[in-house]
Order: C-alpha cells, then sequence, then structure tokens
DNA sequence: AATAGTTTTGCAAACGTTTTCATAAAATTA
DNA sequence: TAATTTTATGAAAACGTTTGCAAAACTATT
C-alpha cells in the first residue's frame, strides 16, 4: 500500500528508501542493463512501496521528448472528426504518445491560440484539420520547428505533411455520378466554404463539373447551411416544399445527407424514388441506414491511423522533411440514388 | 520575424536580448505590475523578436499547476462520448485548461495504465466515465491528491465525485413506459454490462421493472449486442426475421435503438406501427431521425460541461472534498412508441 | 542635501530529473 | 597474488524556470 505521507514522492525519496543514489534509480529506468539485477529489484520494491511515479515534466526540460502530441480539429463532436481523432490516438497511443486535444470550432484565430498553449507544453508535434490555418499558424509550426501534419487534404503542394484525400476529385465524382445516371436538375447542400478548405473543394468541383455539362444550379437550389443534422434537415425542408425541386441533391457530407433524407421523408418524398441524395465521407453508420446512403468513401480511419504512425515517425526519427499521401476514395453505390428514368415526379408536393 | 537559428530560445536568451536579468523576465510574465512598463515593453519587444514560448515543463517542476487535465473515456467515437468531451474540453479550456485524451476501449487495465501515464505527465486533475474502476484505479487516484471525477453516472456513495443521471432510473422510465403503452411483449437490446455500470444499471432495472409487472422476457428477447449501429442491427434483424416477434424493444443506448428502427425497416416492420422502440439517452440527432426517436433523455453536453466547471474549480481552489451532482432525467416521448392497442401486427413475418 | 520610503531589479537557490565522468567493487588474467 | 579489465555505483553539473531576499535606483520629505 502506497506511503501517503502527503510529502511528495520523488526520485530522491526512492533513492534513499531503496539505499543507493539517485543516479542509480533513474538509470533503473533509462538504462535498465546498466544496473545489477539485485539493486533493481531493492528500487522496483521501494518504488512500489512509495507510489512513485516519474515527473515527465522534469524530463521534458533535459531536451527528453514530453511524450505528447497535439491535435487541434474543429470540432470533437461530429462523427467525422471522432473518428479521426479515434484512430490517431490509437496509433500515437501505440508508438507511448499522449495526445492533446481541442478544437477550434472553425475559428483559425482561436486555432492559433490553441496551438501555441500547445507549444508551452512542448508537444513534440502536431496534428491539424485541413491546410487552411492562418499565416501565423504557420510560421509558428515553421519557428519551433517540430514535426507538424496536415490530416483530411490532400494537396501535392502543401506547405506541411499532409495525409488525406483529395477533396476536388470528392466533388468531382459526386457530380459526375449524379450526371451518369442522367440528373440535370441537381439542388446543392454545402456547409460554408471559407476557412474550410475541405467543403470548398468539394463544392467548387461539383460546381465545375456541372458547368461543364452545361447545367445551371439555380440559387435556390444551392443550400448552404451549418454541419448540423438539424439545420440541414430544416434547409432542405425549405427547399423541398417551396416551388420546383431538383430530382437529386449533392451533399457536402454524409451528415447533411442524412438531414437531407430526413427532410424528404417528412415531406412525404421517397428517397430515391422520388429524389436522389448522394453524400460524401461514408461516416459511419452511412452504409446502415434505411435506405443505405450512396457516398463517396473518404476513408477517416485509415487516414487518423495513418496520420498518427507517419508524425510519431518523424518524431522518433527525428527526420522533419515534409511528407504527403493521397488516400484513394471511391463512389459507393448504394441505395440514396437512382436514375432519373426510374423516377417517380409525381409525388412531388403541388403546395 | 522570429529569429530562427535553432538554439532553443530560453528565457535567458530573453532577458540578454532585453538586456535585463531572467528574473525581470520571469516576473513580467507571472508579476507584470512588478515590473517597470518601460522595461516589460523593452521584454515583450525581446520575446516577439526571439519568437520565445514558455516552458510549462519547467514551470510544472516548481510545483506549479501544469494547466492539463486527463479525460479517459472507453471510446471516442461514439457519439455520446464525443459531445461529452466536446463540452468538457470547452469548458476546462474556458479556464486555461488543456486536456490529455486517452480511451481505454471498455478495458479497465487499459484504463489504469492511461491514468497513469496522465499522472506521470502530472495532470491537474483527471476526469473518468462511469463508476466502474479496477481497485488499482481508485487507490492510484486517491494516492496521488488530485481532483477526479466521474462523469455520466451518479451515485450518493461513489468515492470519488461525480456528475451525471441515474442510470437505474433511466432503464425504470423506459419500461415504465412501455408499460403503460401497453405492451406485455417487450424484447431487451444492451451492450455487454461487465465493466459498464451505465448498462448494468439501465438492465437490472428495467429487468426489475417488468418482473414486478410479472413479465417475463424469454431468453430469445434479450439482446446482447457490442455498442455498433451495424451489430445491433443484425442482431435485432436475427430477432425480428425469426419466430414470434415482441411489441416493442426497450434498448440500452440510443445508437442501439436506431438499429433496431434500421433491422425492422429492413424486415418489413413499421416503427411504430407494427412494433415500438424505446431508447435511452437523447443522443444528437435522435429528435431529427425520421421516425423521430422516443428516450430517455440524458443531458449529455450539460454533464460534460458541468463536469468540466467543476474539476477547473477544485483544482483551482485546491479543495479535494466529494461531490456529486444528480442530473435529471425526463422521459421524452416522440414518434416510435405507440400504445399496443393501435399496433398492426399481421405484418409480423410468416417465414 | 541628507534621510527615509518605495519601487524596481538582480543574485542565487530550488524544483526533479538525466547524464558525464570518476571511482569502487568484482571478475578475469598472468 | 598482483595486475588488468569489466561492471556497478555515486557525485555533481545541467536543463529552464520561479521566487525569497537583498541591493540599487528612484521619489518624496525634511
Amino acid at each position: 500500500m502506497p506511503d501517503l505521507k502527503k510529502k511528495n514522492v520523488d526520485i530522491i525519496a526512492v533513492a534513499s528508501a531503496a539505499k543507493v543514489s539517485i543516479s542509480t534509480v533513474s538509470r533503473s529506468y533509462n538504462h535498465p542493463e546498466l544496473v545489477k539485477p539485485a539493486t533493481r529489484k531493492k528500487i522496483d520494491a521501494a518504488v512500489r512501496k512509495l507510489g512513485y511515479i516519474r515527473n515527465r515534466a522534469a524530463q521534458t526540460i533535459h531536451g527528453i521528448r514530453s511524450g505528447t502530441i497535439g491535435l487541434v480539429v474543429p470540432t470533437i463532436d461530429h462523427t467525422i472528426f471522432a473518428e479521426v481523432i479515434q484512430a490517431f490516438s490509437d496509433a500515437v497511443g501505440a508508438e507511448g504518445f499522449t495526445i492533446l486535444v481541442a478544437s477550434h470550432g472553425y475559428d483559425l484565430e482561436k486555432e492559433y491560440a490553441v496551438l501555441r498553449k500547445f507549444m508551452e507544453h512542448r508537444v513534440d508535434g502536431v496534428a491539424l484539420i485541413g491546410l487552411d490555418h492562418s499565416e501565423e499558424t504557420y510560421q509558428l509550426i515553421e519557428s519551433q520547428g517540430i514535426p507538424a501534419i496536415s490530416i483530411w487534404n490532400y494537396d501535392g503542394s502543401s506547405r506541411i505533411s499532409c495525409i488525406g484525400a483529395d477533396n476536388y476529385l470528392a466533388g468531382q465524382k459526386a457530380a459526375t455520378h449524379l450526371l451518369n445516371l442522367g440528373h440535370r436538375e441537381i439542388g446543392l447542400v454545402f456547409p460554408p466554404t471559407s476557412d474550410n478548405d475541405r467543403a470548398r473543394g468539394r463544392l467548387v468541383s461539383a460546381l465545375s463539373v456541372l458547368s461543364d455539362a452545361n447545367i445551371e444550379v439555380p440559387p435556390r437550389w444551392r443550400i448552404e447551411t451549418p454541419y448540423s443534422l438539424s439545420e440541414a434537415k430544416e434547409a432542405v425542408s425549405k427547399l423541398l416544399d417551396e416551388g420546383k425541386c431538383p430530382t437529386a441533391l449533392l451533399c457536402g457530407n454524409d451528415v447533411l445527407a442524412l438531414g437531407a433524407i430526413y427532410a424528404a421523408k417528412r415531406s412525404g418524398l421517397d428517397v430515391p424514388v422520388n429524389i436522389s441524395v448522394i453524400g460524401i465521407g461514408d461516416f459511419k453508420g452511412s452504409s446502415e441506414m434505411e435506405p443505405n446512403l450512396t457516398t463517396i468513401r473518404l476513408p477517416a480511419r485509415r487516414i487518423g491511423r495513418i496520420a498518427g504512425e507517419e508524425i510519431s515517425r518523424s518524431i522518433i526519427e527525428a527526420q522533419t522533411e515534409v511528407v504527403r499521401i493521397n488516400c484513394t476514395i471511391e463512389l459507393i453505390e448504394r441505395e440514396t440514388c437512382q436514375p432519373v428514368t426510374g423516377m417517380v415526379r409525381s409525388a412531388l408536393p403541388s403546395k
């Protein structure tokens, strides 16, 4: 039973309890092969008796790694980021690192502030979402000279290492799929795209595919809504219930797509018979929902895991060169999209 | 522009650049009122010029707080925990703390290991989910004498501070509601209950309400499934497609409930016309899904926020007495449950 | 102009470790 | 048994801060 004498037990206490010098105690942790087994046993006993726990702060000021990695995300409670965090955490945890987590709520100033705080804690590396960051943020990272990695976006000319998918391609694939199914009347449901390169890439490319096909999306069919199930549902409901409605909805991510599907159901529309919906992401649950969501798969867990492995590696090997990894994405055809030819348009609301 | 001369800029570098002693630099951070404004200005200039960032590790070994709080959850990528983490993070962030996060995957040994690692980092406090922890874990917390708080469960005799809801009551409310609607043939869908006091409390109380009403749940109707949408859907599908099926499903949480609803839909059953489903939690999205989920609301964000506020407070005030907060829960009647009297049972599969 | 009081600053010890270097003890060899 | 090599340990400096104490620089008072 640990000695509860409030005195904070330090390495000195252990040393005297074990009747050895502090150097020996330290060594028995850091270079156990250099200390005699018998001595090690004495030390272990003392450690156990006193309930000693090493102080990483004290180690850290010797230039020894802190063993922490900072992770900043826009928000923690979106499926997609939660998945990334989990995978990232598992990957770096396997290498002995602990993560510091913070969210910035899509505010790049806040992101900088958070990152600075991480630096005060002398994290061994940092991970961010996307490549949209303030100049200050980039300079901070560069001036500290620690490994940094951007998760979620691939960009061949990124300023820091990145691992992710090509969001531009994602939007393209989604739009192309709808086109292939014969859709010409297409609505767009996207989150705000300022300060969000993921959404922006998808939107821009979708729009460009559409305009290449000579399709113009009327403003009323271009919905901008916060990244929220309820708000997306609300916004799409409004679109569906007023005036002419599109034959298909291209959504910036699966959450918005789900909101759209709920809105359709609420308006008495069947997906995909009356309207098709495609998402981007293939979030956890998208394959289970009824009807199963047709979407562009962005391998969140894989990205998170590789990001974790990659940054651990660059910390351990102290190599700071930029690496860029592009994860392939694919169209997952499920049940929420169908060719226009098979559609029943009569169900459209007449109110 | 920061001086990039790899030399790690420390307080000494700043001092000499500003032509003052290191004590003065230190003071200008910690007790600015003690240093002359003109001097402060010189120091600020030097700091900016060199890109100096304080080293919390060095401060920490003076007994100064590390400014970190450790948070251990079973898993990050379940809506419910993600919500809690977000709220908790925001609350402690407002007080200047940064969180260390780790997950243990429902393995209490791992939880202990993670907690130990947190202690090495000298976190100022720790937060855990639920009250099921190993004896070792409790002793570790007690021996370190730092504030600890358990999130999600209320228990009047908890060993550490706790904030949460009464899961026992939650199960009771859910079961009672089904009973009130006239259901007598009730299926139970729960996650494994060992090492999970939340689920256990709910299951035990539901069962007890049922048996008090002289209702016995046949083994085939007692489904144990991992906390996963797809596995719940799978398991419930099997139940629904083989043999007699219950008029209502009581699910241990909203994710399992959603899985059950999907399974019903897949089996051609309408919820609630052919079968009622009740969840527990009222997760984000439960109110939006179609049909809206009837459930017992556990205020996740509120719990997370209060937990964060509470632990910040006890760290700052250095007061370590146990506090226990019980958040009220309520039945949210929505669309997935209806009285047996109105049900259509003919739709049941005959295969 | 000398004194007393205040404000501002610097010196040095302390915090809990790791690590280099030197020394003591043990094992090996001659 | 003495000399040599190897292995195990300890003393002390170093890491980047904070802070108690004392000295220095001002201000105000006579």
